[in-house]
DNA sequence: AGTTTTGATTCATATTTGAGAATTATGTTG
DNA sequence: CAACATAATTCTCAAATATGAATCAAAACT
């Protein structure tokens, strides 16, 4: 399986920026990152050239230019599922007043594609790129509920539910069982099961004929309190994103 | 000297995006950048895999993630260069009406490190990370005029000043003169030797003692009619920006 | 200012990656 | 629904890159 060291190496860097929020020497580059300086060197010359960096101040210190910046909110303003699902998210995020979060699955676990994020202090917090795992969150179970019975049963030999934390399912006919209820009630929930006191809801969505996953999160007592309303504002978003042209996946 | 592809076809395939403003395939993204089908491939993996990527539509179609512009807005919203020379840049377009560009040298030509757009509807108008010549633009007259006067010489014999447009001066004797005229009137110009009917005056500006270039663009017949405004309004920006704790490159 | 230390850059070579061919999967058409 | 067409993916070896050592440049210190 291919591996593209040098990609991963230039995004690292341009990583290392974002979390240091300052302009940094090739040296420390190198030693974030742990690539060797001369390979690190060759990368940061190819960066600038690209424009994406640029020298900053007397000790050849670097910084990245506005280009990523521009790339990307062009980008954003152009895709086609945000821009269908952001509206009913964010009516979602303030009739529950609770992080509502878009997720999709790849091979072996989920993608946060957007996370809008509740009012309240106490909140849960996540980033748009986090990955987290099927087995354990709710948007991973709307994922596995979706498969065929089969195909399921064969992934979770290959994938026995390890724990995540002390409330994770690690029982794979207890799993099979949570989703089944899942099904059942048409919403797939974790209970302090990926994150300890976090309460979490989750529902199919589909789009362009694609499974994603939406779900409303928070620590567990404010949920908990009023499940059936937060249940009800997430079954709302869902009805009015179905797609008329196809069926549903679940 | 080192030359990674695979980095620059990474942000190749980003540029796409950027430009499409569309979901693609695989075998469209290897078409457009000109990248085998295979080696696409392995390079879309990478992304996918650090979440930049993702999967969109039955066909795989694939899309850029917020990641990117994330990881932009918060690069963006710390670099001290740019929050330092921001408000005397909006105050001078706000003065002007016409385009007021920030650049930097790189080894051989200049980069648009911040481009503040005209109101006007027929302006100047160009991006962040764009590149420009040393010899027919008027930043890049700035950073030619603070060479030592030896490696001016040197650089002009290695670099004979070559045409860009019918205005371009194309003898070194004639552009030594004009570098010469810049420095005793403190302000550069280029008039229709970059583009045609296009007058831009540029000042120099020191930030963390590395030089940049200020500069403000638009169509001649605007500019040429008021070109001591605009050259004062520029030099009270430059002046404004003026470091207490170093001397200016000129 | 001379000396030392630190970081940037270059270079030759072992290692890894990239490209074409073959294979598999998926969607399309008769 | 079968056969075709198109795209995605895997695999292997030639070719390009990554690396450590060496060199060069610039700060920091005495």
């Amino acid at each position: 399986m291919s591996d593209t060291t040098s990609v991963e190496r230039a995004f690292a860097i341009l990583e290392t920026f974002e979390r240091e929020k300052r302009a940094l020497s090739l040296k420390e580059l190198s030693e974030f990152c742990r690539i060797p300086a001369s390979t690190c060197h060759s990368l940061v010359h190819t960066l600038v050239r690209r424009a994406y960096l640029y020298q900053t101040g007397r000790r050849k210190e670097l910084y990245p230019t506005r280009r990523l910046y521009d790339m990307g909110a062009t980008i954003l303003a152009h895709d086609e599922v945000l821009l269908r699902l952001l509206p009913a998210m964010e009516e979602l995020r303030d009739a529950t007043r609770e992080t509502v979060i878009l997720g999709k699955r790849r091979k072996e676990d989920i993608v946060y594609l957007e996370v809008l994020e509740s009012p309240e202090v106490i909140r849960y917090s996540a980033r748009p790129g986090d990955t987290k795992p099927l087995h354990s969150t709710c948007i991973g179970k709307c994922m596995l509920a979706a498969m065929p019975a089969n195909d399921l049963g064969a992934w979770l030999s290959e994938h026995p539910p390890y724990p995540v934390t002390g409330g994770t399912i690690t029982d794979s006919a207890a799993l099979l069982s949570n989703l089944e209820e899942g099904r059942r009630e048409g919403v797939f929930t974790t209970r302090g099961e990926n994150v300890a006191d976090v309460t979490a809801l989750a529902v199919p969505i589909s789009v362009n004929n694609e499974l994603y996953g939406l779900a409303v999160a928070g620590p567990s007592h404010r949920i908990d309190d009023r499940f059936e309303q937060v249940r009800c504002c997430l079954k709302d978003a869902q009805q009015s994103l179905l797609e008329r042209d196809l069926a549903g996946h679940v």
